[in-house]
DNA sequence: TGCGCAACAATTATGTATAATCTGCGCGGT
DNA sequence: ACCGCGCAGATTATACATAATTGTTGCGCA
């Protein structure tokens, strides 16, 4: 029947709670690359107990979302250009073969919601420099839940969980690198003219290039629509390599 | 004077040895699948605290070899046909590319390590039914480390991690679904005759298969390489086809 | 007499306070 | 200047307190 747990204090555990902050703080670069993480001052920071602190971080280690060193604490993860690349690869590889089965298992649903992500994600203001934070996640939503739903016609549970990651650990990179120039040294537009940078921006989340992808899924056309696929996920490359000097 | 008080516990600390107990018991499948971890019960088994155990647990869950519902604990992961065919897919996709960088690129070491390999598993003896535990593991050792070696030639490390993975989770239903009938009700050997299945564990696990694959990585021939590895996932797969009887 | 519901008891998860151990760093002695 | 001692500050582990869930018992009602 209809059971209703009590509940009394906060509805979600607190170790939950701290999982989701540290993950977003993370995750949206408000905490940097590197940094320590002190129980003390996470304690300070979201005024949460010792216990579920520890749990949320030796969960976000096994993510890789922060290092872990014995009997010296734990550190937010580095980025670095190396391990951005590999994320590429890893990306090429397990998003190919997802849209792979995709278009061959894809159902009526499957393509309704992909037709509504699509949408979603025409609405939403293009990513320009310096723009605000709000829209900037706003577009990152949406672009996340479009290639999500591309993907999700396939039934590969596994293969989806690790798309996944991947694409965490890629936000990650992404915020780090290109989107938070004036948190680390010498990144992003002040690397270049900001029209460049505009150009780069313009070319790696255009519209059109989405709705290209979409269609020739849509068609079932395997081979144009994962070369699309490759092509999307090598011009975002590009962009970085644009952005990063050496 | 008084150095006597340093080093009191272990080397390494509580955490990780629980985790590493925990692991090894989960995968050897010395605790069924849908077991209930209690604290307490796991308090008692391996003589530790309160702490550790809770780490490692949370550690487990994110690898998926735990499950967790709130306020009601974890148990050991559930094994299904399902996810078995999920786990044999994802494979074929993550290791087949790893195979075609490793082939690209591995150098004379990665040559080296691997021909050690395959002599070390040609040295251990083949599996059979009800064979002791001590040989099967020590098969196992060394069939996982001959696929180690095969891939260990790419460079891409978030796919090896992801293969680890998958290889991880495959011989914990391995071990579930076809090593260990006596532990569940009507698997195993009890569904065919112990020649019938002796026939399928010996076409798995055939040494002139791996050679094959070996012979055809080292001489780069690409296609034949990996025509190879999947057929041999596919053979493990069918195997489990044999005992599986719904 | 049998079934269902509700309060109760026991077990277990969850969180806090506290003790013990380890690492890094500065201070002082040689 | 260099080596070692010792003092913070942090991590690691234990004991204790609290809250939630599960199983059970007993009572009421059909």
């Amino acid at each position: 029947m209809t059971e209703v747990s009590t509940m009394r204090s906060g509805e979600i555990s607190k170790a939950e709670k701290a999982y989701e902050l540290l993950r977003r703080d993370i995750l949206d670069a408000h905490l940097a690359p590197e940094t320590p993480l002190t129980i003390s001052s996470l304690k300070e920071r979201y005024e949460l107990g010792w216990t579920p602190l520890r749990e949320a971080l030796s969960r976000l280690e096994t993510e890789r979302l922060v290092t872990f060193s014995p009997n010296r604490g734990y550190r937010v993860a580095g980025v670095s250009r190396s391990e951005l690349l590999d994320l590429q690869r890893a990306r090429v590889t397990i998003e190919s073969d997802l849209l792979r089965e995709a278009i061959h298992a894809g159902d009526e649903t499957w393509e309704q919601q992909l037709v509504a992500a699509h949408y979603a994600l025409k609405q939403a203001k293009p990513l320009r420099a310096n723009m605000p934070e709000t829209e900037l996640i706003r577009w990152e939503q949406r672009h996340d839940a479009f290639h999500n739903a591309l993907l999700n016609g396939s039934p590969s549970i596994w293969l989806k969980r690790f798309a996944e990651q991947i694409s965490t650990q890629l936000h990650r990179h992404h915020r780090n690198l290109v989107f938070s120039p004036t948190l680390i040294a010498g990144g992003g537009a002040d690397l270049m003219g900001e029209e460049h940078y505009n150009a780069l921006l313009e070319r790696a989340s255009n519209v059109d290039h989405h709705t290209a992808l979409m269609e020739a899924t849509l068609q079932r056309d395997e081979k144009r629509a994962i070369e699309l696929l490759v092509e999307h996920i090598g011009l975002t490359l590009l962009t970085y390599e644009g952005v990063q000097p050496r």
